[in-house]
DNA sequence: TTGAAATATTCCCATATGGGAATATACTTT
DNA sequence: AAAGTATATTCCCATATGGGAATATTTCAA
């Protein structure tokens, strides 16, 4: 089975490169046309369209027609579910001593063992 | 052009709910044999060793031999890239006050357009 | 050495992915 | 109505995905 689908989980719609960065410009600018996201990005307009297909099936954005366009427009607080999970996390690099630990820690530990070579690509 | 191989991406990494879950334990209990994850995620054991080829490759996990079995162990820090790009996010949903406006701002736009109504599934 | 335990790897498969190209749709202006 | 603008959708395709089953590898124990 592959991954579950893109359209059903906002950690999936977010793994893609190009839709955090529709995610990011609509966050600076604001609503937008999907015009604008085309000249922006610099992607094809069909993939623009795409794109925002999923980032709407999950929410992460919401259209409004006006006029001849749709202006796209994000709604950032879907995404906190991403970041309540990762904040879990976040104590573990926040101090510096914490980071100083886990650096001795593994320096320690690639000593004992020998980490498995990095595959290539 | 699929989307960039998991191997290559912390984000493409916890797209997947198995790995988050393999992350959320490894964080809550320390390192880990696989047979461990194996008997708490109730997951079958080729299964568990292929997440955790893929957190390894995008070094989420490290290995160390200890005896006949192989012991991982979580890297938090590889999280922070995540954390530090929804971070940016956070202010839209973090105070009450942010919160009414978006609420007023979404029924505004309800009321001008039609929301394409949401697909199933 | 032989066997068992622990884990990794390989092979096969159904399905999701995202891009490109072409086309369809919706709305506006003339 | 016709043409143009803006966007969505469809079709095709190469490739990645994750699961299942079987097997290989590594390491320890008798």
């Amino acid at each position: 089975m592959p991954r579950a689908a893109t359209t059903s989980d906002v950690f999936n719609a977010i793994a893609e490169p190009r839709r955090r960065e529709i995610i990011q410009f609509l966050a600076q600018s604001g609503e937008q046309p999907v015009g604008t996201l085309v000249h922006a990005m610099r992607i094809p307009q069909p993939a623009v369209s795409k794109h925002l297909n999923v980032l709407r099936r999950v929410r992460l954005v919401s259209v409004s027609r006006r006029g001849r366009s749709r202006v796209y427009r994000l709604n950032p607080q879907e995404l906190k579910p991403v970041h309540d999970w990762v904040k879990n996390f976040e104590r573990y690099w926040s101090t510096q001593l914490l980071r100083i630990k886990a650096r001795a820690e593994e320096k320690a530990r690639e000593q004992k063992t020998t980490q498995p070579p990095e595959e290539k690509q």
